[in-house]
DNA sequence: CCAGAAACCTACCGAACGGTAGGCTGATTG
DNA sequence: CAATCAGCCTACCGTTCGGTAGGTTTCTGG
């Protein structure tokens, strides 16, 4: 049961800091939308920024993960390399919330030294690399370095993932579901290079 | 010199809101980073939120301006959409800020239904779209709506932007150079097709 | 020259913040 | 069976938050 709650404090905190980031949450909005009190939070996180590392350990993790199965569900370099990217766009599970987690940490953290920063990027973005030089030396993606190739489609995944809201916002269903096709269908062309 | 107040005031809330966001700033800071106590901010700005739409709507209009002075600027229209997306993604000058400013939009924006948030991005999209479109009329962008491809170097551009220090610090001074050098490389890339 | 508005101040408020102190409870274990 | 300890609680602390009340100075127009 206290793994339990550990982990319950975790999934809300993510989808708080997700919703509002690291200073539009308390500690307290935390506990009791777990049935908590805030003193049941401290016991197993001794301070806010103890939280908030371990669920970006937790997200980082999980994007590794997604590059790890990737990896062992397709045969050619270029096909895992696209379906690391097919999972990431897609809107559904666990990505998107990581993806407005890991565009915040790359807003808030542009100033302060923090080695929880580190670790976030850096393994996920190496095995990315890996995968497309790995592609790249079998033919595919040619034209630009692996790294400069990630962050053309980061950008415009992560981008367009935060936009969605925003996009219904501001179109009619039709005009976003049409954007939503061609955003697709672009993401495609540029992965089938 | 009320004016001149006025506008410093913006100036540093700009700033701020980029650096720590809507959350992480507080009226206190902005006031006295200025040499103004808080009050004498709560006179030019009734509140923190009327504070934060000013901040913005200038913003709003300086992205706007951009595509105005590259209307004039070049001749052909696909030559004006290549300046203002070169023009964006050059680091120096006030379109980094904004670019932040506007993420954190993105991100903050997703759920609450916010009427600032609308005029933000929607005119400066249009413009956008209407440009890009009049090159497509031209032979040029050809393959995707217009739409889609705006939000594709929307994407590209601030995503990099908003990377910049973390790439920095993640990569060899060398390494990040040539990702640079690979980055823009691939953004003349598109605006070249 | 003077009335009034604009600009800015000190003092204060209630609420919320992150965090500490210390107690209770039930399961584990020597 | 006693001791420990994780798990969680209530009560409280000092600080900071956005904002109000009300006064003072400075600029400005009739």
């Amino acid at each position: 049961m206290a793994a339990d709650t550990r982990e319950k404090l975790m999934n809300e905190a993510e989808a708080l800091f997700v919703r509002r980031g690291f200073y539009g949450t308390s500690i307290n909005d935390v506990a009791s939308a777990v049935g908590v009190s805030k003193q049941g939070l401290l016991h197993h996180f001794p301070t806010k920024e103890k939280l908030y590392a371990a669920v970006l350990q937790r997200a980082a993790e999980q994007l590794r993960g997604l590059v790890a199965e990737s990896r062992e569900s397709a045969d050619t370099a270029s096909a895992q390399v696209a379906k690391v990217f097919q999972q990431m766009s897609r809107a559904g599970g666990s990505v998107p919330g990581i993806t407005v987690l890991l565009m915040r940490e790359l807003l808030d953290n542009r100033e302060r030294i923090d080695e929880v920063h580190q670790w976030f990027m850096r393994p996920f973005l190496d095995d990315l690399v890996a995968l497309v030089e790995a592609a790249q030396a079998q033919g595919n993606f040619q034209g630009s370095p692996a790294l400069a190739f990630v962050y053309q489609l980061l950008g415009a995944i992560q981008y367009y993932l935060i936009s969605v809201p925003t996009l219904k916002k501001l179109y009619t269903e039709k005009e976003f579901r049409a954007h939503e096709k061609a955003h697709y269908a672009l993401l495609e062309n540029i992965l089938n290079s």
